[in-house]
DNA sequence: CTTGGCACTCGTACCGCAGGAGTGCCAGCC
DNA sequence: GGCTGGCACTCCTGCGGTACGAGTGCCAAG
């Protein structure tokens, strides 16, 4: 009883925080919300809630804000994932479904998350791993030199210029086009790289050099360390949300955005697509960006190949809102790479 | 004589300005520079330049700031472009040297800009114009769907998912691919598309409109729209030298960066290569960025596959700096696309 | 044309003060 | 035991007034 009131006044409290970015008071709260009891009590509640710190104060004679403690808290316990409307699942699957390539349906991932939760999205590019080899084509730039292309069932195209320890001829080009079709298409981007690795052994004594650095860029190419290293953020603009604090807050987050790695970093290792989670300020892996929040789900076509996407906000953010929008756009990419 | 002194009263005002960031004064500016003479009269040479609209002041009683038309005559008539010592050219050379394909280039180029200048950097990708088709590809994803590669000379890889209008056979797409890379390889994009253009009126008639979408999609791929509307910015962090008025600097060049239309139009026209653009505050195309200045340049293979590349900074910037490393990262650029 | 002197302007920092929001605590009431 | 009204207290914020100093413009003399 008195603590389901104290849950509904720290929820009360983060909703106006959130709303006003202003410290709420007593008075404010019981006038605009319902909580059918006098301002006494709830200082007498506030109180409480200080004590087990849940919520502070800036100053003395001022009101409450949540701490990191009592966001954390409203995330996990006070909070129902809101649904999306119709409308908005129209929008959402319409907006992305116009996407004709990867490259596409990741930028517009980005655009689509920023827009929806008015805030710095970040989308990580969906690794490699279950995707299957659909074609290698090699193309002679000169007698020393080739480009590798390699096509995966994802759209995905990869790319390397390779220079050759010996000049090659067009018939032992095509030959090894024969070849490495032969053992990588249809593949699975695993599978491929061991069957490829085996193919120099085979090869004659005059061409195994050849043959060496061309498997050589293809299995490097093929390992995941390329594409989901690569990040694509959006939204920028919206760091201006930051709130008005430029060097606590904004500029550290536009250096981490400089830096893909430490996206990675802050995106975390994916745990599966269906949960959403939410590091909240000091949580966070990176010290400077105290009072940032992540909130980021794990996407992909299926369990084994997830990859990343999420948003970055002050941790006076819109929790329920962001964490709809980050799984809804995140199960809509997931299907979209699913029928690719 | 009188001139010459009041030119070296406004060079001194704008590096001086540039260095701090503070109105400078009459007093401190006999200090810092040799100018041999008293205060006094450099406040007389102050009062004329402020006449000719060079140069103002905040308030009444403060020091003197370059206008927008001083940064102008400055940059024009003050301003000899300092050269690269040997180490930094052999910096941005060894930097860009390591590049291995054409995003690898584009991507080191706005790095090195950023870190060059301290500032934002643009890079426009680089038109198509010049380049020949190396290689099409053709691969069905499955009966009804194609994927089209455009592979070019510059080792750029176009990619594009035909949705077909009718079931095709390996044989067709076989064949297909004969004619297309017998109609376009080696060809500059431009007769290529003309050249690809003319095959479907040869084709017979039940697979003509296999032949119409796919090489529609090519000439589409070929068209520059694509390339060189991309934009790569890097070094948002250095937004932070905007200054520390949020709102009226940073805040509008967040929104700008977002857009890669606008950013485009920032940048201008690339007129040659070996010129650089300076465009100074209200001079630029955009009203909101009145207190921002570009420093671009083209650059490219040759003169008629130009883009564009530049930095974005507070109208207070090093020019003769930036406009040094643009250029240089400009022909560095260029000379490494030639070779390609 | 340059220079030193001087009066003047005006932004900034500092101080003190009143106002007000919000709290904590206590005594009374249900 | 929990809720409530009352009340004293704290301390942030905003405002006006003031002193200071940087910088200027002007003038008369060299």
């Amino acid at each position: 009883m008195v603590e389901d009131r104290k849950m509904a006044v720290l929820r009360a409290i983060v909703e106006d925080y959130v709303a006003t970015q202003e410290p709420v008071g007593s008075k404010t709260l019981v006038e605009r919300h319902q909580l059918g009891v006098s301002p006494a009590t709830v200082r007498n509640d506030m109180a409480a809630l200080e004590e087990e710190g849940l919520i502070a104060q800036p100053h003395t004679s001022a009101g409450r804000i949540p701490t990191d403690k009592g966001y954390r808290f409203f995330v996990d316990r006070l909070t129902t994932l809101k649904a999306m409307s119709a409308a908005e699942r129209r929008a959402i699957s319409g907006f992305l479904e116009g996407a004709h390539d990867l490259d596409d349906v990741v930028q517009r991932s980005v655009r689509l998350l920023a827009q929806l939760t008015q805030q710095v999205a970040i989308v990580q590019y969906p690794t490699l791993s279950r995707s299957t080899v659909r074609h290698v084509e090699l193309v002679a730039l000169s007698t020393t030199r080739a480009l590798v292309v390699l096509i995966l069932s994802t759209g995905r195209v990869e790319q390397r210029v390779v220079e050759l320890p010996v000049e090659m001829t067009d018939d032992l080009l095509a030959d090894l086009r024969l070849k490495i079709n032969g053992a990588a298409a249809g593949e699975r981007i695993s599978e491929a790289a061991t069957a490829l690795a085996a193919l120099p052994e085979k090869a004659a004594h005059d061409v195994v050099g050849t043959y060496g650095v061309i498997v050589a860029s293809l299995v490097e190419a093929m390992s995941d360390h390329r594409s989901d290293e690569r990040v694509v953020v959006g939204g920028t603009a919206n760091l201006a949300r930051f709130g008005d604090n430029f060097d606590s807050a904004i500029k550290p987050m536009l250096e981490a955005l400089e830096e893909h790695v430490v996206l990675l970093k802050l995106l975390g290792h994916a745990t599966s697509s269906s949960h959403v989670a939410v590091r909240i300020g000091h949580e966070g892996p990176i010290d400077e960006l105290f009072s940032t929040s992540v909130v980021a789900t794990g996407y992909g076509a299926a369990e084994d190949s997830l990859s990343a996407l999420g948003v970055v906000g002050p941790t006076r953010m819109d929790y329920p809102g962001s964490m709809a929008a980050v799984r809804a756009v995140a199960s809509y990419v997931s299907s979209i790479l699913d029928e690719a």
